[in-house]
DNA sequence: GCAGGTCGGTGCGTTAACGAACAGACGTCG
DNA sequence: CGACGTCTGTTCGTTAACGCACCGACCTGC
């Protein structure tokens, strides 16, 4: 169950449902591109969704991740006509889709679904200021760490599929600088891999050799939205 | 005069002066800090202000700059506790400051007035989002250029003072950094600069060594806020 | 059983930026 | 005038990451 949705008293979660429906997105799934128009937002539940940005060229950057913590959208709550990212979906599972129409007149009616909508935004924005920094000054084992931790966290699991290819897409380093990082984490024996199946064996561990991003994160959706 | 309030029907900017007061930005000043309540927020005229990012240990980031295009404050209207960032004078002018608690009084029964704030933190997110691509792929000297034209544009003028400790400090690198970077500049005879007082001597040229985040930006604003 | 694709690993030279330390130039103030 | 603080410039060795190119291991399907 998505947690924004689970905030919400039950009558207007329930309204909402009834505006909506519940989808399943697949791995890779795009959902919005930087320019057009955003057609419905999403609450995942076991999904999640990549933020990427695009930088001209073939760079690419991750700049946020949504899973059952947040949501796809924020751009129609604020009533922007179009995207500013990419949205890519990054583990497949279920999600409630709105349309935006549809949502931003709910929006309009329910108060308490504003409120959260705007706490959850108020904490993305955080999280781009933290990741602008992060990927300003750590290095690419620590982000690695943190994007796993980050991963794992909205898979609800501590394996997941992504190839080394898939995840210099998402830090916007090279190939072989993600194989680079994913040995000395292996060696360590933090994480185990093969042919895109990654499965996290030390999670304190993994946290350790992480920057201390992926914590301050965690603090605060606690704090703004806990 | 600030934008934002320029775009609202005139009787709704009225009863907002009237609600706060225009009080006169000195340079370094400090509005904000991470973790503490917003007690007011702010819309610059002449002034601006920087939202710097703390990284832990001396490293910190500008992530956003905010003039007469926009305002400081976006957390109150999001219903935040507290700050994310910290926020500092950077250019000294007047700006208009309204409490936190009649702002958001204000928001609630002042549709205009709430539609423009949320278009401005749309516009804000795609400006964290472009932030975080160019720290992250382009070089300093790129970063330095469409930093000053950032500044000159919101400073209202061609000139204006920093020396080069506090851009080290901006663009998130050591000071001898931006030394480098400033040099090539002005051996191309873009800008230049003496203890502190900085002029722009070609524009069109400095916008040519930035990066294309500089324009970017601006398309931005002019789609969503023009 | 082998062809072709995907995935991970290695090695090469190059580069932008780093930390540290020091030197000169300029301004201001006593 | 001279002392001190601020601002800018330079040097030196180090490092994380880059682009490029190639290799081998593995998987699937014909």
């Amino acid at each position: 169950m998505n947690r924004l949705l689970a905030a919400l008293p039950a009558k207007d979660r329930e309204r909402l449902y009834a505006r909506g429906e519940v989808v399943d997105l697949v791995f890779t799934q795009v959902l919005a591109n930087p320019g057009e128009a955003v057609r419905h937002v999403y609450f995942p539940a076991e999904s999640f969704i990549s933020l990427v940005t695009p930088m001209g060229g073939k760079a690419t950057l991750e700049i946020a991740l949504a899973g059952n913590e947040g949501m796809f959208g924020v751009s129609v709550a604020l009533g922007a006509p179009e995207s500013n990212v990419h949205a890519l979906v990054q583990g497949a599972g279920s999600a409630l889709r709105i349309g935006a129409v549809a949502f931003r007149r709910e929006l309009a009616v329910n108060p308490s679904l504003t409120r959260n909508v705007n706490r959850y935004i108020h904490v993305l924005i955080g999280q781009l200021a933290q990741t602008a920094g992060c990927n300003r000054f750590h290095v690419v084992e620590q982000r690695l760490a943190r994007w796993m931790l980050m991963t794992s966290d909205r898979a609800h699991s501590s394996t997941f599929h992504l190839t080394h290819e898939f995840l210099a897409f998402m830090l916007g380093v090279r190939r072989v600088g993600i194989t680079k990082a994913a040995r000395t984490l292996q060696a360590q024996k933090l994480i185990a891999y093969s042919r895109g199946e990654v499965s996290i064996l030390d999670r304190a561990g993994l946290e350790r050799a992480s920057c201390s991003c992926y914590q301050t994160d965690l603090d605060s959706y606690a704090r703004t939205l806990g």
